[in-house]
DNA sequence: CCTAAGGTTGGGAACGTTCCCATTTTAGTG
DNA sequence: CACTAAAATGGGAACGTTCCCAACCTTAGG
């Protein structure tokens, strides 16, 4: 059974240097100039050779941070909290911060008690992508010194930074596009708004640009993941239009996939009857005869959320640039050519 | 400007309640029950009323554990890797865990580092689909007893449980799918196999097995991301096998969308010309006629990879069951249909 | 009525750090 | 060559917990 050698601490690494903790505590820390060239020779090599690391538990009880982050994610398969996840990766990285990452799968109990997790475990910054309104427990993080960053989803009543697409230009510019290709009528396609401040945005934004543009607008909200009742209300509606051109405008990536499938069930073909989504997925492109999307940038995204933490943690430091509105890009492919 | 109050601590609570912070702290333990009950309920409003929770760093140092696992992940933008952790996140919550996971992008050298990092945060168990082959760094790591598993990818000279695929069957299942359906030919593509345990195993197995049935067999690896190359070896690949059925097996996700792009651009239709993949992604009902896979059981992969931990770290009690390989599920789909 | 046993409760040390301050050494100045 | 400022180093107290052990208060048996 092989003994399990209890990890090396400062105390040892000081005593095989002949040097003080406090000494080891700098070499470690920030004022590791402050140490001779000899000692720091020293305590370089014993440090090695005992192959310690100092032990971020302790480092954070004593004042000096968690330098830990947390996230707090919906919906963890969804392929834009990932894909934004990993710009929040990426950011940590270059901070120097590590990040915990709780998954909420859409249940606000959860979130709450993940909520409470996070708390506990110091976290010195909160990205929080919000399943259900956590206004009143956000709201307590902040007044005990946790800066937030909301990712996406804005909550009423909490007065913190929202970062996220710009909502309002991704309409814009999707039925811009749509205009421009001819199609003189679009039926938007949104999951249940009531908890999401995004889909709230795009939805009220598409109503009034479509109007504004003359073009014809209904909306459908899938409440439920069943196929059918989708697929009888898209056939209705292309019936209707039959007369003029018509297309379909996917509010995420999710209901982008449930269209596609009712495209394909009902053998409509993409184009003349148009078709196009927020968010770019792997598979947008392998569809003949490809669909046309507005890709996040989720990379930027997840960097900025991080960013905007740093420069809350620093108030001191001048702030980092970034960004809360976030502009889309366009990929246009044969999905909108009628 | 908002004041930031400190968060309550065990002592305070204690001394609101009229109790000893061995009363507090035992409150929050396990041995609540010592308590008398009135004092449990003094204690109970106390600790509400000042919002108190403890804080987990300070418990971490006094022997209390961290009650952290951390989870290392060669690319975290790959649909099974996300699929794994959330079950992974799901057992987590079960065992009262929280999770730390970082990101290698496939990158040896930040995987080091990530290791380094988990190690600083005192994690309880880690869950290791390595990028590179950090046996040194894992070795040392057990040796001062953190719990180990490896997630898909065996590292060679490391004595640890490897969860994950069970490749042979799957391979073994694919190959008898394919062979029923009429298909004599067999194209594996694979990324290349070096590094990482899971591919090679398909990789050989796939020689074996198609071998052992009769079945002519060649194989395809994917070096470079290029489609190009790519494209011109299947077009070989499906003219040399003019006279007899022939089909282009996918080591997973990644190879599959390749692949399923490289039949678009030659125009191959799926079917006569057979294609299948290991992993389940969105699109592959989507894609006309929709794409036969072997699902993996990921979520369970990831349950079981924590449940592995867990009986690692508590030895006495009775390992909870977990399993080492687990088999696929066959999903037919009209791309095998000749 | 006394004592042992059991159930509750509390005090203090320890966990591995950082940080404040005191001390020692070094260098610089008149 | 003192004398002082600056640089380098070290000692001890904190941080918020848990855990060991001691103290107390019942209750029941003799």
């Amino acid at each position: 059974m092989p003994i399990s050698p209890r990890r090396a601490t400062l105390i040892e690494v000081a005593k095989m240097a002949g040097a003080s903790k406090t000494s080891v505590s700098r070499f470690f820390g920030t004022e590791r100039d402050k140490l001779s060239a000899e000692l720091q020779q020293r305590i370089g090599e014993s440090a090695k050779s005992l192959g310690y690391r100092p032990n971020q538990m302790a480092r954070g009880l004593k004042g000096g941070g968690s330098r830990l982050l947390g996230m707090l994610v919906a919906d963890i398969r969804n392929p834009f909290s990932i894909a934004v996840m990993h710009g929040v990766e990426l950011a940590c990285r270059d901070y120097g911060y590590a990040l915990i990452v709780c998954n909420t799968d859409n249940d606000p109990a959860l979130e709450q008690q993940h909520l409470a997790t996070l708390a506990t475990y110091q976290v010195e910054g909160l990205i929080i992508n919000a399943a259900g309104q956590p206004g009143q427990a956000l709201q307590a993080l902040m007044e005990s010194g946790v800066p937030l960053v909301l990712l996406d989803r804005d909550i009423s009543r909490l007065n913190a930074e929202v970062i996220g697409l710009d909502n309002a230009l991704a309409i814009d510019m999707a039925l811009a596009h749509l205009s421009r290709q001819g199609y003189r009528s679009i039926l938007y396609v949104s999951e249940t708004p009531e908890q999401a401040s995004a889909r709230q945005e795009r939805l009220q934004r598409f109503g009034e640009q479509a109007e504004a543009m003359g073009l014809g607008n209904q909306t459908l909200i899938l409440s439920h993941s069943e196929l059918h009742p989708c697929e009888t209300a898209l056939a209705t509606y292309v019936e209707q239009q039959a007369d003029s051109p018509c297309a379909v405008l996917c509010s995420n990536g999710t209901t982008l996939l449930t269209m596609a499938k009712c495209f394909k069930r009902l053998n409509l073909s993409m184009g003349p009857v148009g078709l196009m989504g927020i968010d770019e997925l792997e598979w947008c492109e392998l569809l003949t005869p490809g669909i046309t999307t507005l890709a996040q940038p989720t990379d930027g995204i997840g960097r900025d959320s991080v960013a905007c933490l740093i420069s809350q943690l620093a108030r001191n430091k001048p702030t980092p640039p970034y960004q809360n509105r976030h502009a889309p890009r366009l990929i246009i492919r044969g999905s909108t050519a009628p």
